[in-house]
DNA sequence: ACAGTCACATACCTTCGGTATGTATGTTCC
DNA sequence: GGAACATACATACCGAAGGTATGTGACTGT
C-alpha cells in the first residue's frame, strides 16, 4: 500500500460530493432508500455523460475518463455500476432505442385502427427522429460495431421489434397482401435507417425529409395495392 | 541513441524475408520495377491479413500487432504504407467493396437491356454475397463506426453509388413511374443490407433468403406496377 | 454501537495505436 | 562501378486508454 492518506484528511473528497436526496429530513421515512437515490443519480449522471460524449465524439474517441469527468466521478464509480466501455456504450444506446422506440408507439396508435397507415405514421416517427445526427451517431453508426447484432436485438425495446409488430400486424388484419412478415420488415427498417443517414448527409435535409417521405407513401400506396 | 546494434551482426532478419519476383535474372530488364513489386507484395500481405482479422474479431478487436505478425512484417512496414489503423482498415473495406461491386455489375449486366429486372438481378446479387458473415462485419457492422458516412461513399466504387444508377436508369427509361432516385436509392439499398444480416442470424438461412427474394419480386413487381 | 455492506476514490497494470530512429536494399547519376 | 540518394522496411520507445486491485468513508440492519 504506497502513499495511502492522499492529500488532505480523509472524508468524502471532491469529485461531485454525492449528497442527493431531499434534505436531510426524515431518516426513517425510507429504510434503504438512500443508497438507491445515490446510486441512481451517479449512474444518470454516467449515462449523461456518456451520451453527450459518445453522440459527438463517438465510441472508439471516447474515453471513459473524460465521460467520468464529465459525470463528476471517477473511474471507481464507473465500473461499480458496469462492467466496462460496452455496458456502458449498452445502457446508452438502450435509452436511445427506448426514446425512439416511444416516438414510433405514440405515432402509430393515433392511428392504430388503420393498421397499414399507423405503420406509416410509426415511420415516419422513426425517420424524424433518427435525422438527428446525435441519435444516428449512437445507433445506426456505433452501435452494429460495438455492440453487434445480437446485443442490439435484446437490448430493451429496438424499433425493429416494432416494426415487425406493426407489419405483422397489418398482414394479420389484412391491409396488404399476405407474405411472411420478416423480410418485410428489414426491407422497411433497413431502408429507414438508410434514409435517415442519407437525409442527414443531403445539402438541404428538409427537402430530402420531405422526398423521402413521398417515396415512402409511394411505397405503401404500392405494396398495400398489389 | 540507446542500444543500438540490437543481438547478432546486422543482414535482413527473419521477419518475411523479402525476396519477391521473378528470379534474380535480368536486372535490367525492369528499372525500378522490383521495389515496386516488394512493395505491392507486402502490401498485399498486409491487406490479406488485416482482412483476416477485421472480419473474424472485428475493427476494435483485431490489433495492429496481430496484422503484422500474421502479415510476416513489423510495423515499420505497416505504418510506411499506411497512415494508420483506419486508413488500413480501409484498404480492407475499398477491396470488399469492389468484389461486391463486381458481382452486383455482372449480374446487371446480363439483363440489362430490361433495366428494372437488371436492378432487381443486381440487388439479388448484392445481397447474396453480403450474406456472408465475414463481408458483414466488414462493410455492414464495422466501416460505419470506423469509416463514417463520407468515407463509406467516397471509397472505391461503392454498392450504393451502383445502387443510384441503376435506380435512376430505371426511372429515365421509363420501367417504373418517374420521382426522385435518391429516396429510393436509400430505402432499396438500405433495406438490401439489412435484410442481409437479418438472413445471416436466421435460424434457416437458405430459407429466409429465399423469402426475401420473393419479398423482393413482390416489391419490385409493387413499384413498377404502380 | 457495532458489524457488515455499499458506493465510491486512488493507484497501478497492460495493451495498443502511434512515432522516432536506425539500417539494409534497391536506384540513379556521374 | 562506386558514390549519393531514395525506398522499404525493422527496432525501440512513448503516451493514452481500458481494465483491475485495494482502500475508505457513508450508509444500513441488528
Amino acid at each position: 500500500m504506497p502513499a495511502t492518506s492522499t492529500g488532505a484528511a480523509g472524508g468524502a473528497r471532491r469529485p461531485g460530493t454525492r449528497s442527493r436526496g431531499a434534505g436531510g429530513a426524515a431518516t426513517s421515512a425510507a429504510p434503504r432508500q438512500r443508497q438507491r437515490e445515490r446510486s441512481d443519480a451517479t449512474v444518470e449522471d454516467l449515462l449523461t455523460a456518456a451520451r453527450a460524449l459518445f453522440a459527438t465524439d463517438g465510441y472508439g474517441a471516447t474515453s471513459l475518463d473524460a465521460v467520468c469527468e464529465r459525470a463528476g466521478v471517477t473511474k471507481g464509480a464507473l465500473y461499480h455500476h458496469f462492467t466496462g466501455k460496452r455496458e456502458l456504450f449498452s445502457g446508452v444506446y438502450a435509452r436511445e432505442q427506448e426514446a425512439l422506440a416511444a416516438a414510433i408507439s405514440a405515432a402509430y396508435l393515433k392511428v392504430a385502427d388503420r393498421p397499414w397507415e399507423a405503420l406509416f405514421e410509426g415511420s415516419r416517427a422513426y425517420l424524424e427522429a433518427s435525422i438527428d445526427p446525435e441519435v444516428q451517431r449512437i445507433t445506426l453508426f456505433d452501435a452494429p460495431g460495438a455492440l453487434g447484432w445480437e446485443a442490439m436485438r435484446t437490448l430493451g425495446f429496438d424499433c425493429r421489434e416494432l416494426t415487425f409488430r406493426g407489419v405483422a400486424r397489418a398482414i394479420r388484419k389484412g391491409a396488404i397482401p399476405a407474405r411472411p412478415a420478416d423480410p418485410l420488415t428489414s426491407m422497411l427498417y433497413g431502408g429507414l435507417s438508410e434514409s435517415a443517414m442519407a437525409i442527414a448527409r443531403a445539402e438541404d435535409p428538409q427537402a430530402a425529409l420531405a422526398e423521402t417521405l413521398d417515396e415512402l407513401r409511394r411505397l405503401f400506396d404500392a405494396i398495400a395495392g398489389s
